[in-house]
DNA sequence: CTACCGATATTCT
DNA sequence: GAATATCGGTAGA
């Protein structure tokens, strides 16, 4: 088979965000369509992990494109990004939410006291969803978790707008979504400053 | 629906 | 010491 995947996956964060829309990415019993994603670039972009240089956390991002980049935050969750750009540009795009389109009973167990809805909607929730952890970062999205480009998405359909939670540069709008998707997550804006 | 808040590992200052 | 690519629970409109 011509390698599709690793062909589009060399491009640009911008580019290929936009291209996994629809997308269905497949591990252990349950597969995701996306329906939100955001994308990250490295040395420019200074809402990216990347950013700052290399640390054990982001070195999955400096590696080759077409794997999976998972990190873990805020003491409690995971997040799954599709490694892409030329080698050593550090860019990925972050898979934001979904809809669970196969094994949606395990993904209710996964889940708990979550509507069907809510299964995948938010990066951690997708992760979990998923059953995603450390434990994939760095996967070769050709083995699994398997991710499965499908057809561009229809013209009109992409929205796109400010990247969610982020402080540093709000002004670039990158994160993309599929109009009129109840699965897209709500937008929140980043979390201001709390007194100690 | 909105707003707040706590949990808490990793990274950065 | 403090921020963070978040979420689930609770309270209130």
């Amino acid at each position: 088979m011509t390698d599709d995947l690793a062909d589009l996956l060399g491009d640009p964060a911008i580019e290929v965000a936009p291209r996994l829309l629809g997308a269905v990415l497949r591990h252990r019993g349950v597969a995701v369509r996306l329906t939100e994603v955001e994308a990250y670039a490295g040395a420019d972009d200074p809402g990216s992990h990347a950013f700052r240089g290399r640390t054990p956390r982001t070195t999955v991002m400096f590696g080759p494109a077409g794997r999976l980049y998972v990190y873990f935050t805020y003491g409690m969750h995971h997040c799954a990004n599709v490694v892409c750009g030329p080698d050593g540009e550090a860019a990925a795009v972050l898979l934001r939410a979904g809809e669970v389109v196969e094994g949606i009973d395990l993904a209710r167990e996964r889940r708990p006291n979550s509507s069907d809805r809510d299964l995948a909607r938010g990066p951690a929730r997708l992760c979990r969803a998923l059953d995603v952890d450390r434990q994939q970062d760095g996967a070769d999205l050709r083995l699994g978790p398997v991710l499965e480009l499908g057809p561009p998405p229809t013209a009109g359909t992409v929205r796109t707008g400010p990247r969610v939670g982020l402080r540093q540069a709000p002004d670039r709008p990158w994160r993309f979504w599929l109009d009129a998707e109840p699965t897209v997550s709500a937008y929140r804006p980043a979390a201001p400053l709390r007194p100690r």
